[in-house]
RNA sequence: CGGGGCGUAGCGCAGUCCGGUUAGCGUACCUGGUUUGGGACCAGGGGGUCGCAGGUUCGAAUCCUGCCGCCCCGACCA
């Protein structure tokens, strides 16, 4: 078990916060609830967004940028998210700073420097963005207008955790604009699909795609989409939302379009979004006790080469196989780090690997060069075995692919244990106490019963699933008919 | 915003209750040597506004007052 790295079984949360430090991921910046992403945090987070904005351009999005800072008339313009996120804006007042006359060295807020229209720090960039649509949208021919932005958002959280909630977190927002309803509804379900084939196919992490209730919505959305994901403790975690806003943001600002017909309408709008809070998810999802279980596919250094020897001589003579393994597998678009560092000894880098999640590990020493062999070591199983030198780069290249489908398979048998359906409320809340997990009941369909059962258990409706299957049935809760089971979680 | 905790070397901590050598330990770092198949060892060495500001005292990391910051637990949230 690695240095100092808490068990998962023992706590959770603490292991959580300890492995993010020691995997050199991120950790706490002298600003409240800010963070400072580390270079190997940031190097997973990178992967993510080259990965996600291959998907946004295949799909047809250009990317964009808009300002930080948001005028507070217009970012009151759509009432229902201004009052969403009202309560947690940072709001710049002043512009300047001035010498502080009492106190030499010190500066004060220069109080003639005050702004006569305060600005938001962007909680999410609907304001900004849909002002500026309504001067790129005149007619039907503009549309649909299809944009992304990757950017930084403020949100000024009272308890904040690294990634998982943070009060600035880096994200991509993506905002659309379509000529009518059906296409931005189909825009929404698209970019969601997006996000599950990302999270499954990258991230290695199942995930429940569906729509959220009236109480978990997005402020000023008309639907939203959200994917879903089951955390090792048990608890669900929103990883990815897509809305669709009707008309909303349109009529706040006032976007309309011109049709072949020359009739005004106003557009039709989406707003989709994942942030660093998935890099959370990705440590939730696959790590040990050892540390880190990144999926290949993420990984900033998807092989390790550490070499055992002794003296110059014989580091020449690891280096030789290792360099030439290295660059075969370079070849094969594998990144490989060959760890020569004497400084450092074998087994220190071993568990040094092991807790920032390297899938692959190749040690190579003294007895392998006599008998042209060297040994391959995978991090999800942590299985060894010794290999010929020459079925290497074979072997190495399929456990890229093994690896990333035994971590993704090892998910999905987790959230198959820790999925359960009830009939009754006693039975929801044994469930809950016991292994938690998602678990599946009958709901009346009324926002009073679910704050009710969130108040008594903590437990939230994490979404109405898309493959939802009509079943008549009873709330669990008020006994009231039903449509169906929907998925009920203790959440991030 | 409530409750709790913490602030002493890069990191992790002891020392604070009960004031008194030159502020200590582990780790990391530097030098030299021996090592290296699962977090090596020996020897030597460098590194401190004890969170900040006042106060009490012959003397303050330690006592008093005020402030600042961060973390954790709750209420709110992606």
């Amino acid at each position: 078990m690695a240095k100092g790295l808490p068990k998962r079984s023992e706590d959770y949360s603490q292991w959580y916060n300890e492995l993010v430090k020691k995997a050199d991921l991120a950790e706490h910046s002298s600003v409240r609830g800010c963070m400072v992403i580390k270079p190997y945090g940031f190097s997973i987070w990178e992967k993510m967004q080259a990965a996600l904005d291959k998907m946004f351009k295949d799909t047809g999005h250009s990317n964009a940028y808009f300002p930080l800072f948001v005028p507070k008339n217009l970012f009151e313009a759509e009432e229902k998210n201004a009052e969403g996120f009202a309560k947690e804006c940072a709001v710049v007042t002043h512009y300047r700073l001035k010498n502080d006359p009492d106190n030499k060295g010190k500066l004060i807020v220069d109080p003639e420097a005050k702004l006569e229209e305060e600005l938001v720090v962007r909680p999410t960039s609907e304001a900004v963005i849909w002002s500026t649509y309504k001067n790129w949208i005149q007619s039907y021919r503009d549309l649909p207008l299809l944009i992304n932005q990757w950017a930084n958002v403020v949100r000024w959280e009272m308890r904040t955790r690294l990634f998982l909630r943070t009060a600035e977190f880096l994200w991509q927002e993506g905002h659309t604009a379509h000529s009518t309803k059906g296409e931005a509804i189909d825009e929404t379900k698209q970019m969601l699909e997006v996000y599950a084939t990302f999270a499954e196919e990258f991230m290695a992490m199942p995930v429940l795609k569906g729509v959220k209730t009236e109480s978990e919505r997005f402020a000023g959305a008309e639907d939203t989409y959200c994917i879903e994901a089951l955390m090792q403790d048990g608890k669900a975690l929103q990883a990815g939302t897509s809305h669709f806003l009707g008309q909303n943001f349109a009529k706040a600002f006032d976007v309309k379009f011109a049709g072949k017909d020359g009739k005004e309408e106003y557009v039709w709008g989406t707003s989709w979004g994942v942030s660093t809070r998935l890099m959370g998810a990705l440590i939730m999802a696959h790590s040990d006790d050892e540390g880190l279980v990144l999926p290949p596919k993420l990984a900033p250094i998807q092989v390790v080469i550490v070499p055992i020897f002794k003296g110059e001589e014989q580091l020449a003579q690891v280096s030789e196989v290792a360099e030439k393994l290295k660059k075969e597998l370079q070849a094969l678009n594998i990144s490989v780090k060959y760890d020569n560092r004497d400084t450092s000894s074998p087994g220190w880098k071993f568990a040094e690997y092991e807790l920032k999640g390297v899938p692959v590990r190749v040690a190579i020493g003294p007895r392998d060069l006599e008998n042209g062999t060297l040994e391959i070591a995978r991090r999800d199983t942590k299985e060894k075995a010794i290999f010929k030198v020459e079925d290497a780069v074979a072997h190495i290249n399929q456990l890229m692919t093994d690896i990333q489908e035994n971590i993704y398979k090892r998910a999905i048998d987790f959230r198959a244990d820790n999925t359960t359906e009830v009939e009754t409320y006693d039975e929801f809340k044994k469930v809950l106490d016991s292994k938690g997990g998602f678990v599946l009941a009958h709901w009346d369909g009324t926002a009073e019963t679910e704050d009710k059962i969130k108040e008594e258990t903590k437990a939230t409706i994490r979404c109405i699933t898309l493959d939802f299957k009509e079943e008549a049935g009873t709330c669990m809760y008020s006994g009231k008919p039903s449509k169906g089971k929907v998925v009920f979680a203790r959440a991030y």
